[in-house]
DNA sequence: GTGAAAGCGCTAACAC
DNA sequence: GTGTTAGCGCTTTCAC
């Protein structure tokens, strides 16, 4: 029980002196470091920035700090992120880079450290998730399409060893049967990586075997390049192929047509992953919850009715 | 002086037993932490993700690791970052959001904590810095327009309390009156911010004021707001108007018409400016240097020459 | 050359 | 309640 005064003046002496607690003293004892590890795929990828930030604003809220890692798609340098960061002796994991069968994250489960999965489900390992409600996205995406008269529908899916890539998919497959569009399987085409570059190569297939009135591409990525190859053959967008994307990355209003997209709250994303990770370094054996979040499609020019042939 | 055959049973012994030595611990008796704090404005703008990857790169060969700090663009925040990475005893800076004016900045330097400086110089403190040689990209962009027969070539100013604002913009100047453009001083307009915003903004006074038939934008961003302003009054270009960005930001070659920009070898910006941190990491006492890295004009569909009307 | 011991700055446990 | 002390895991110094 000290004087209110007394404590004033301590606080103004330490500030005068500019003490700072040392948190490596303080880790050293406490075995907290109060650091969170983000490990992400690709930072250079415009979904991932939002994100984090989204992130650090809620665990910075609470006097964490944030240690991204970028392992540029590489098992073999997400593994070392994965080291380097327990080595660190990050107090918790936000992992957004995790493939369906992930070695690395399962290492790193097993050092009990808690782990909050983004985007990615990991199939084996039982850790709770945040994402976009990706169902909805895709019912959203090919119900305005068949609304539009489209019955050939494409889809451009996402490689099959991420999740988003297989949940969108059965989600199409879905859909399209239920809202009746055309089964043919060749309206499906599988893509290696989420990237422009394969968005091209893989639409190049789909347009030659399939000849849908419109796509809906896994992600932006593979939107675009499809969109390429259309301006290369002198087709036009949305007259002759209507395209969807997925995640309405920024400028994507600006390409001609502005792309209808689907869009999702990055930043809800990784602020809720960083609430449900804050919370279980409190309680660790919380259930694994999985939190999909509302995403909505939003429809630009790349779409419209198909030509009456 | 012990035998070879001990020393390896030693370090499987030690790799058995998962024996991670502690950079607590370390850090506590040695002083260092072997982190490095990046401070930048914006995460979500496209321009630092390869800049910290490349930053990351040659920081993660010497055994350090980055602490990233977003601002999002507040002095209020950066001295928050500042003083949070301070706080975890970070061995030394590189800052990409300091303004030509930076409080927060002398202060971390007065704390004698090595420093490097991405694409803003300040104007009191004597500190490195590594950019892209904004005079040169600049003399490019003019000279290409003044080589399509433009001599009423506008100016969309970036902020002046940036160094690359008042760089460019005094590059402009010069080069317009070596290569011959008008000198009309409605040619050049100010802008408050980088963003999409501001560039139509200005851009709607640039084109009313001074009826220019090419226009420099301070980069990408403005370059864009002013193309939406060209779309939006029924203009075309380049017929009407030629446009020139600046950065060369991803999908800036999706856009129609691709925009015309000065690339700038971003990662290369932050592997350096890591490196000449790592030297000062060394020797503290080396003399600052100023390193401008080569930029090219990367010609698109944006620019073309006047309409001889 | 090798091994023991002190101590980095903090917190938590324990006597008082 | 309050003051003291042990010790977190490492490095470095200093005897041996």
């Amino acid at each position: 029980m000290v004087s209110e005064s007394t404590v004033r003046r301590v606080q103004l002496a330490a500030k005068a002196l500019k003490y700072r607690p040392n948190p490596m003293a303080r880790g050293l004892k406490t075995n907290r470091t109060m650091m969170i590890g983000i490990v992400i795929p690709d930072l250079t990828n415009a979904l991932f920035p939002p994100i984090i930030r989204g992130a650090e604003s809620v665990l910075s809220g609470s006097g964490y700090i944030s240690l991204i890692a970028d392992t540029d798609n590489d098992p073999e340098r997400e593994r070392e992120s994965f080291d380097a960061l327990r080595a660190r002796q990050v107090d918790g994991l936000i992992v957004a880079s995790a493939q369906r069968e992930d070695w690395a994250l399962r290492s790193a489960d097993a050092a009990d450290m808690p782990v909050v999965l983004i985007n990615r489900r990991d199939d084996q390992a039982n850790l709770p998730v945040v994402m976009g409600d990706d169902a909805s996205g895709i019912e959203q995406s090919v119900r305005h399409l068949i609304e539009l008269g489209h019955r050939r529908i494409g889809h451009l899916a996402g490689p099959s060893e991420l999740s988003t890539g297989v949940a969108r998919t059965r989600a199409f497959r879905q859909w399209m049967f239920e809202l009746g569009g055309d089964s043919d399987p060749d309206l499906i085409v599988e893509t290696d990586t989420y990237s422009v570059e394969e968005g091209a190569r893989a639409g190049k297939i789909l347009l030659d075997t399939a000849a849908p009135t419109a796509v809906i591409a896994g992600n932006d990525q593979l939107a675009v390049g499809l969109l390429d190859v259309v301006k290369e053959r002198g087709m036009r967008c949305p007259e002759d192929l209507s395209i969807v994307g997925y995640n309405d990355m920024p400028y994507m209003d600006k390409l001609s047509p502005p792309l209808t997209t689907v869009r999702v709250p990055h930043a809800e994303v990784g602020a809720e992953a960083a609430r449900i990770l804050l919370r279980r370094l409190e309680e660790p054996d919380l259930d694994p919850s999985t939190v999909a979040l509302q995403v909505r499609l939003q429809v630009r020019g790349s779409t419209a009715s198909p030509r009456t042939s």
